[in-house]
DNA sequence: CTGAAAGCGCTAACAA
DNA sequence: TTGTTAGCGCTTTCAG
């Protein structure tokens, strides 16, 4: 006698993983029967549903996403693009970004781009493959390359961190006026009567340059602008750069009363290292950084800074994402502001 | 006349997105040929793949991940779950495993825990239904519920930061002591001439609490152990929370001359509010973390601290699992070993 | 080197 | 409330 199975289609690939059609023929019912109880509880009978749920229990069944993925064609991921992940200030993106999407049933696929602009362009082929059903992506400076493919493929998304300029067409964006904050910050240490400000520019990417750009109009809108004040190092910003750069810059000879820094992390090293020479800030040299990290309010002295919104960055950035992924049309650019946090520093 | 593609079946869901078959049609070869230039460009000629190429570009066709991991059965995600993307531990780690993983075609979902092992279930359930071919743990705690889950599914793994019981059956694992990292510092302490050490304990996760053991240990050893040493905060670990904890300690009349602290944030705030107070660190109070972050090198005095090797953690476990997803056997646990890093701070 | 047919596991549409 | 049928987009198997 041959075996009972033998009629049916031998299972050629994907070894023995449980499917649907397993737990139904063990809950004697149709697949598309637990199916909606994986789905839509509603809408089966408590009886079956009973007999359903215990018998997914006792095979262990995982459903596979890709197949549910493919059939029902609703996304189930969205990916998120940041330039670091080594940075709190984008974690703490991610973390709004998540809970947002999470409740919503949403899986994100994090891109760590290295501030690397290519990267990013590889980086969103494949998670494209994956099939997302957006995308939130941090700044505005695509290449061209990515910028053409975001436009064919109608994909919703959101960009974040910056502000594009504004009366111009441009994506759905969350964030605050990064030039803005620069030069609040800039006229804040001129009303503190420092005159001789360099602007420390660490990393390079484009939002530091748009704050450097805006500590020049506030400079230059006081007559006290001046190239010398500008410090260029296209290295990575941390605590460690900081503290070499103070170092080079006093060894240059050259006099400053005040450092704004492009951010935290370095404005820290700044701190540490001139204290490690004796140095007094803010009165030998004031510092200032950006971003307001969670150890900027505790060393001695306090970070003068910018607090940046990044988590309702991220929370507002996802809600907007929410809507277009659900048939809604391109908000308007939101400006979620900065604020100043003086502290000792500066 | 009917129009040409009225006997073709109409396409009812998925709107528009390009298809294999739409390239195929435009190169005018068959799905599979498409298929294969994506997969195995070798296998096709030099003369169809350049009409291929050129289709797939025109039409701006993106792969779709689902149809193709459900046909090929043929994993092309990894779950990663870590406690905190705030810690810049972890962060390290998944930067190892990236390098290793990413290469190979891997995609990673990321999971962040957020040091809660119910959370971690359900996240484990919601992972595994992308039909990862692989899963990357953190520590060796899991719920029971997940334990079996994970003994029944036998998908490929790897646990990172912690190592098992000597001797013992355990699971692929990669990691170092965190126990014996702890009692070398204590003993490096207890060799300084520190006798009155408090172990500073927040967050209490497992590892936290390994590191207390070796901390117990060799202060029994030395017959120096007292209840009372041990200080004890359920809340996350941070530098102001370090900050807040030596304020209560001093508050409190507790007598010690050395604090070992469970990670370096808490250490760092407790070396910035020892400053603020005016108390001489080390000879006041000698402190001391574990993990070595970017900043303990900076900050004055520099901190003293076990160097732990999670970069390598990452790299290593990840290796691992490329080789238990390419059907190796399961390699014998892992000790990658740490550093006790002395600077100025004890 | 290229193609036809079948099917991965699930859900949408329609029917009973 | 439940089931039947077809098909999502791709790759596997097997032929040519």
């Amino acid at each position: 006698m041959a075996p009972a199975t033998s009629s049916l289609p031998r299972r050629r690939r994907g070894a023995g993983r449980v499917t649907l059609a397993d737990v139904a023929s063990a809950a004697g019912v149709s697949s598309i029967t637990v199916s909606r109880v994986l789905n839509d509880p509603g809408k089966v009978s408590a009886d079956l549903r009973d007999r359903i749920v215990a018998a997914i229990a006792e095979l262990g069944y995982v459903p596979n996403g890709a197949a549910r993925a493919l059939a029902s064609a609703r996304p189930l991921l969205v990916a998120v693009l940041v330039p670091s992940l080594t940075n709190e200030v984008f974690v703490e993106t991610l973390r709004g970004i998540r809970e947002v999407l999470q409740p919503k049933g949403y899986q994100i696929l994090i891109g760590d781009t290295g501030y690397d602009a290519d990267d990013e362009a590889r980086m969103l082929d494949t998670y494209l493959a994956f099939g997302p059903g957006g995308l939130l992506l941090t700044g505005l400076q695509q290449t061209e390359a990515v910028k053409l493919r975001l436009e064919t493929l109608r994909l919703p998304r959101v960009h974040m961190m910056e502000l594009p300029a504004p009366n111009q067409p441009a994506p759905p964006t969350v964030g605050f006026s990064q030039t803005a904050a620069a030069t609040a910050m800039a006229d804040y240490l001129i009303g503190r009567n420092y005159r001789r400000i360099g602007f420390l520019a660490t990393q390079l990417d484009h939002r530091t340059l748009l704050r450097r750009d805006g500590w020049r109009a506030s400079m230059q809108a006081h007559g006290l602008y001046n190239t010398d004040l500008e410090i260029t190092d296209p290295g990575r910003s941390s605590v460690g750069r900081g503290g070499e750069l103070l170092t080079q810059i006093l060894a240059s000879g050259m006099k400053l009363d005040a450092l704004f820094c492009n951010n935290d992390d370095v404005a820290q090293g700044v701190v540490f290292e001139a204290q490690r020479r004796g140095m007094d800030v803010p009165k030998d040299l004031a510092v200032v950084g950006f971003n307001d990290l969670a150890a900027s309010a505790w060393i001695n002295p306090g970070l003068t800074t910018i607090a940046t919104p990044r988590y309702e960055v991220g929370r507002e950035a996802a809600l907007r994402l929410l809507e277009l992924m659900g048939g809604g049309s391109a908000p308007a650019p939101l400006d979620l502001g900065f604020r100043l946090v003086t502290r000792g520093s500066a």
